[in-house]
DNA sequence: GCGCAAATTGTTACCGCTAACGCATCGATT
DNA sequence: AATCGATGCGTTAGCGGTAACAATTTGCGC
């Protein structure tokens, strides 16, 4: 905790005006080698630290890209920003995390706090917002991406997959493979949006073939492997004939594959399970648990790459709006 | 993408001068009612955003605290990050991820990065730092928790759990139950710091009891399920005869557990495993596997209630420095 | 040694907001 | 009616940098 240092300490130092010593500090063309380097020492010696915030006000140019993400519990958001910081990584853009915790008023002030530093982009998962986040996001004075989900009205660019067309394919392939006692477990319903369009494509997949589901547990709570294991226990203490269970995320089906192993309940054989998200948890199971790929490093990359390319458009240039629909891939594994 | 908005625009509409409108928007005192709705009614009608960078120059106070953390994939930072958003909720402060990838010289760009943000608070994992941002540490114009560690030499505050001890508890343990043949498997070995120094705890309680490793794995790359099970399965095959293995992660023992349902091996009969951080992904597994618990939410509980205390301070104030080695604690499970 | 363009450095005017202080207004007090 | 403290609002002067332009120095050809 000591006194506060400016650039005029550091200029003052090496006797040269602050401009000088900002434009070396930045790297900026217009300074000599020599004084370049006397006053990177001065700053270094004394320790100085440019202020940001300063600096961004003066020159109207912020290097951050806010990210608002549910939950960063869940294993399939950080993929997310993984792939996205791999992108932005030899740029001079940097990602800041916000979480709104499943909650579109939570959503709504984190978005607001974000946008009140003026980042270069924003990226938000999801495509259901309040009114009021709708029309910051559209009067936002930087790209807008919203991510994970193609199934809605995009206020921005958007990239994701259609979780519909998931549930959807998921159903047909249960049923190809002959299962006909289908149920669904999910968590997060209804906050979690993409979850309940998964669930609406697969019941509706399932009705096109004149199947219903047979039994369900939706809970509010957040997914984790023993939730999966109590619920799907408990779905089958009370609906013995299910022969094929379709969770709302590899997690939980992962909780119900040990509750299998605890059961003593053969997989496919006597219960068939199957996932979403093709999570890292699934690699390394005695068998590989059937999902679908939610493409979600390939989303974060792309993400970043729009936000590139429109940061460095003028303010007035034409935009062409970007909504891409990347195909989710079903892996069926060995358990359906 | 529209014209950027000015206090100026709000208070022009309202008729007010921008000292009123700025008073309203952020609830000072000395406004009177009237106004301050009528202030509010027209930010909101035109959509309005404040511009903090702006705010923060003039007042020099930034609303956010600084977390750096070296990876977000590994399950086990987003529960500290958890617990210090939970604390800091009621409060105006609001956390901001950085990444540093095991690595002290981007650790060091991350941190100076947020530095130059002027964060109330900067929070970091681990003690060990490149010189420069020891230096960086010591002169910010905020308070600094270290976090996760206690073992070494704190620039400022410092919460965590004494990993060298925690190694040391698990050999004793170990050894107790009568394991012999004991095996270490590690990751991000030698970047992860305190998993270094968790095998270094668990080489000197094996040794204080006239033992040593019988064999070890140690990897660079991240921990994985997957990682784990592949460790494991080649360890065994090298060294038949072990009989227990301390992974550097529960996510590895895990894996270990994997390849014991997929090989036939009985456990804790055949082989006794543990690993360390009390994952939630231990929750809800067919057995109880063995580890410590790294105490990962009250950690960051306590750095935000350190970070609150010290930030009301006036900048001269004495300082205490708190140094908090929260107790970890071996818990059994049915693998040892 | 002189003239001129390129290279380097300095000056000025903000960026958008707020701290600090100043100045009215108004009801209550004496 | 003059005094006074509270209340509400405006004015001034920055916060710590940078864009844009002005000024100075330097190197070089002739």
């Amino acid at each position: 905790m000591t006194k506060r240092l400016n650039l005029k300490d550091v200029a003052a130092l090496v006797g040269v005006s602050e401009m000088t010593a900002s434009r070396a500090l930045r790297g900026a063309p217009d300074v000599s080698q020599k004084t370049r380097l006397k006053v990177e020492e001065a700053a270094r010696s004394i320790g100085y630290v440019p202020n940001r915030i300063a600096g961004s006000l003066a020159s109207r140019s912020v290097n951050l890209v806010a990210v608002v993400v549910p939950s960063l519990n869940s294993y399939v958001f950080p993929e997310v920003l993984s792939g996205l910081s791999a992108v932005l990584k030899p740029t001079e853009l940097k990602p800041v995390v916000g979480v709104s915790s499943y909650d579109l008023a939570e959503e709504e002030s984190v978005i607001r706090e974000m946008l009140s530093w003026r980042p270069s982009g924003l990226v938000v998962a999801g495509l259901e917002h309040t009114d009021t986040t709708r029309s910051m996001l559209r009067n936002a004075a930087c790209p807008v991406v919203e991510v994970m989900d193609t199934d809605g009205d995009p206020v921005g660019h958007c990239v994701g997959v259609s979780h519909l067309q998931a549930g959807r394919d998921m159903a047909h392939q249960m049923v190809a493979r002959g299962y006909r006692k289908i149920a669904f477990i999910g968590t997060k319903m209804p906050q979690d949006f993409r979850a309940v369009k998964r669930f609406d494509g697969f019941c509706e997949g399932l009705a096109a073939q004149g199947l219903e589901i047979r039994d369900q547990e939706l809970i509010s709570g957040e997914s984790s492997i023993q939730v999966g294991r109590t619920l799907t226990e408990a779905l089958l203490a009370r609906s013995p004939d299910v022969d094929c269970i379709y969770y709302s995320s590899d997690v939980m089906s992962v909780g119900g594959y040990m509750h299998c192993l605890a059961a003593g309940i053969s997989i496919p054989d006597q219960l068939a399970l199957a996932g979403f998200n093709n999570l890292q948890i699934l690699e390394g199971l005695p068998i590989g648990l059937a999902t679908t790929d939610a493409r979600r490093r390939d989303i974060g990359r792309r993400a970043a790459e729009i936000i590139l390319r429109d940061q460095q458009l003028p303010d007035d240039a034409p935009r062409d709006w970007v909504i891409e629909n990347m195909q989710s891939r079903v892996a069926l594994g060995q358990s359906l």
